[in-house]
DNA sequence: CCCCTTATTGAGAATGTTTCTCAATAATAT
DNA sequence: ATATTATTGAGAAACATTCTCAATAAGGGG
């Protein structure tokens, strides 16, 4: 016996695979709270961690101090405004330039690549 | 009268500029105190902010949940272990591919672009 | 079906990070 | 030197996230 189905994680993973927005927790518990108004934001935290744990969400990263969340798990790219934090998805086929740059109606002032993986001394240590 | 140089300002920036560990904030405030004990938190904090806004020190996304800096603003990429959350520089010529994650010993699970820059929200209000 | 076991939950406490407040200090222009 | 005021350090306040724990409910075995 090990992970149960419960109507609180089918409610918060359908919510965050059914919304563009990149949500942080307090916004997608208010998407979650209008399916269920009992859910908790307990559950939120635990839930989002166990799936980015086995994938099936992942973690965007952003000049916030609080950490914004993508069901969308295809390869793509993110436009992060320095302004008001809002996330948009650049489809990994896009090319980042002058062209794009006009077709959204963006100012692009810098671009961030980062590899997450495990690095030499975890490998060590074993501690994967 | 604007800005002023202060003792405090000139070590934090020094500190930054000369690691290359890219500390959080109680990691560089550390590293801070060793040259003046009585340099403060909230100066840290404070100073990394405006050094940010002008783009003196650059800010790096992990998945932690501090943030941290890097005093190297050249253009350049990232390797973060998904472990103990360690952040290494790849330089940018750096092509990462099974060569690259030989030689440096690393596993690579994931790349993640973001581009950062003002959305088209942001530009017609002037928010910027 | 109905137990039994135990994973999961919601509420709130605890911890951690970042920002805010404010009196004291010190950098600059005059 | 002095006056003005940006900056500081300490701690309070505001958030974000994790932890704790009694209560609930999922799902396997009878």
């Amino acid at each position: 016996m090990k992970k149960r189905n419960t109507i609180q994680k089918q409610i918060i993973l359908d919510s965050i695979k059914n919304t563009k927005s990149h949500p942080d927790v307090n916004e997608l518990l208010k998407i979650v709270k209008e399916k269920d108004s009992t859910i908790g934001k307990s559950s939120i935290y635990r839930n989002l961690n166990s799936m980015i744990e086995d994938g099936s969400v992942k973690l965007i990263l952003t000049n916030s101090n609080s950490k914004r969340y993508d069901g969308n798990t295809s390869n793509h790219n993110h436009f992060v405004c320095n302004k008001c934090n809002k996330v948009i998805d650049i489809m990994k086929e896009e090319t980042i330039d002058k062209k794009l740059e006009k077709e959204y109606n963006f100012i692009i002032q810098e671009k961030n690549t980062t590899y997450f993986g495990i690095c030499d001394n975890c490998i060590l240590k074993k501690n994967i």
